[in-house]
DNA sequence: TCCTTAATAGTCGTGATGACTATAAACAGC
DNA sequence: GCTGTTTATAGTCATCACGACTATTAAGGA
C-alpha cells in the first residue's frame, strides 16, 4: 500500500488540539475556549487548530499555546505529545485527524482574549459540562496520562514556578492525584532523587504565611524519577 | 482558529505505519517491507499504507497488520498507537502526516507475500542498513517505548503464545531489554503480581528439551504491573 | 549409574517505604 | 513576653520488596 501514484488517497485536513492543564486554589484546571459557532455553538471546547501547510504538528500546537496562553515565550513550557484522533465521524463537517498535546504551565495570569474572537479560560476538570467535538474523551486521556506521568517522571516541577517549596511541590501531587501525601515522606523522597529539586542556595525563605518558612527549591535538571514516586492504593484514577 | 470556513487549510495524505516486534532465535525482530520504488528504493521500510476515507487510523492499522502477517484473526493481537509523525518535508513527495503503531506478536510463521508486491520479512532489529524515510526514528521510539512497557504492564505476554513457561517469559524481557535476569526472583516477581499469569491447571509440562520440565502458564487478566517490574540499571536501554 | 541441564524452593541482608513522633521557627492574641 | 497555633523539618521503627545466593528436584545423555 505503498505506491502513492498508484492508489488514490482522501485528503484529511490535521489539527491539534492542546489540553493545557494548570494547579490553581488547589484545584486541577484546564484551558478552554468557548465555542462561536456551529456545532456545538456555546460549548467549551480545548484549544487548538489547523497544522499549517509548512508547519508539523509540534510547531502547531507551540504556537497555538503561545497564542492562547498570551504567552511571548512557550518554550520553556512542557509541551508533549498526546495521541492522534482520527475517527471518521469526530467532526460532523469533515475529515478532520487531530494531533493532540499535553502542556502543564504554572499558574498564569488570566488568558486575555487572544487575537482569537473566542476567550480562553480556565476552568476547573471536571467542572463543565460536555465539550466539542470528542475533547471530553480527549481531555480524559490527557489527565490520565498526566497523572501516570507525575510517577515516573519529574513533571511536577512544571506546574511550578521557578521557585517552589516542597510543601508546593506535595501540593501538585495531591491535586493531580486527588490523595493525601505523607509530608516527611514526601519530603524525604524528593530530596532524596538526584536532580529532581536543587536548593536555592541563598537561604532564601518564602515569607506570608503562617508557620515556618519553607526553603526554596528549584527543579533539577533530571527528567526521570527513579525509583517511582507511586500513589497510594494500587491503581491510577 | 477554529473557524473552518474562516481559514483555508491544506489538504495532507494521512498513513499509518507499524512498527510490529517479536522475539525469535532468541532476538528481538521487526517485520519490515523492502521498497520497490522510488524514493528509497531498495530500502528496507516499516509496513503501512493510507488511512481510507471511511476508516480510523486504529482501524487501518488493523486492517494493514493482517495484510502483512498474513494473519487471518488479528483481534487478539496487541496493537498501540505510538505517536504522529508530521515533520513538513519527512515525504519528499507530498505532505504526508503518518500515525505509527506499535504491535507485539508471537513468533510466527514467515509472512507471505501478501497481496503487495514487496515481501515482508522479520529482521533482526538494528541489524538493517537505514530505513527509507523516517522510519529509524520510529523504530527506536517504538522499541524504547516496548522496553518501557515491559517495566510496568504485563505486555511481554503478548511476545508469547498462548501457553509458555516462565523461562520462555523470562526470555522474553532478556531480550527486550538487553540484560540477564535472576532467574528465581524473575519468577518470584511474576507469580507474587496476582493476575500476571495464571498457571494451566492440568498438569501440563512442556517437554522436549533436556532439564525439569516446566510448568505451562497462560496470560492473566491484568494489564498493570503494579509495583512495576524494574530492569536494572537504573535507566532504559 | 553418574553427570549435565534446567526448573523450582528457600534464605538472608539491604534498602525503600508507610506510619508516626519530635523539634524548630514563624505569627497571633492575650 | 508568654502561649498557642501553624507549618516546616528531623528523626524513628517495623515491614516488605528485592538482589544475590544456595539447595533441591526432575528430566535426558553418556
Amino acid at each position: 500500500m505503498r505506491g502513492y501514484d498508484k492508489y488514490a488517497f482522501e485528503p484529511f485536513a490535521v489539527t491539534v488540539d492542546l489540553a493545557v492543564f494548570t494547579v490553581r486554589a488547589g484545584e486541577l484546571q484546564v484551558l478552554l475556549v468557548e465555542r462561536g459557532q456551529e456545532p456545538y455553538a456555546g460549548r467549551w471546547a480545548l484549544p487548538g487548530g489547523f497544522v499549517l501547510p509548512h508547519e508539523s504538528a509540534e510547531t502547531a500546537a507551540r504556537r497555538e499555546l503561545a497564542e492562547e496562553t498570551g504567552l511571548a515565550d512557550v518554550s520553556g513550557l512542557h509541551l508533549e505529545q498526546l495521541r492522534t484522533y482520527s475517527e471518521p465521524d469526530r467532526d460532523p463537517r469533515m475529515r478532520v485527524v487531530s494531533v493532540a498535546y499535553t502542556a502543564l504551565v504554572p499558574d498564569l495570569p488570566e488568558p486575555r482574549g487572544g487575537g482569537d474572537a473566542a476567550q480562553a479560560r480556565w476552568l476547573p476538570y471536571g467542572g463543565t459540562g460536555p465539550l466539542a467535538f470528542d475533547h471530553d474523551r480527549i481531555l480524559a486521556d490527557a489527565r490520565e496520562r498526566v497523572g501516570a506521568k507525575l510517577e515516573y517522571t519529574c513533571l511536577a516541577t512544571s506546574f511550578c514556578p521557578s521557585e517552589f517549596t516542597l510543601g508546593e511541590l506535595q501540593q501538585i501531587y495531591e491535586t493531580v492525584w486527588g490523595t493525601a501525601l505523607d509530608r516527611p515522606n514526601f519530603r524525604r523522597k524528593v530530596l532524596a532523587t538526584p536532580g529532581f529539586v536543587e536548593p536555592v542556595p541563598g537561604a532564601a525563605r518564602l515569607t506570608g504565611g503562617r508557620g515556618k518558612p519553607a526553603a526554596l527549591y528549584r527543579a533539577g535538571t533530571a527528567t526521570t524519577l527513579h525509583p517511582p514516586l507511586l500513589r497510594p492504593e494500587g491503581r491510577p484514577s
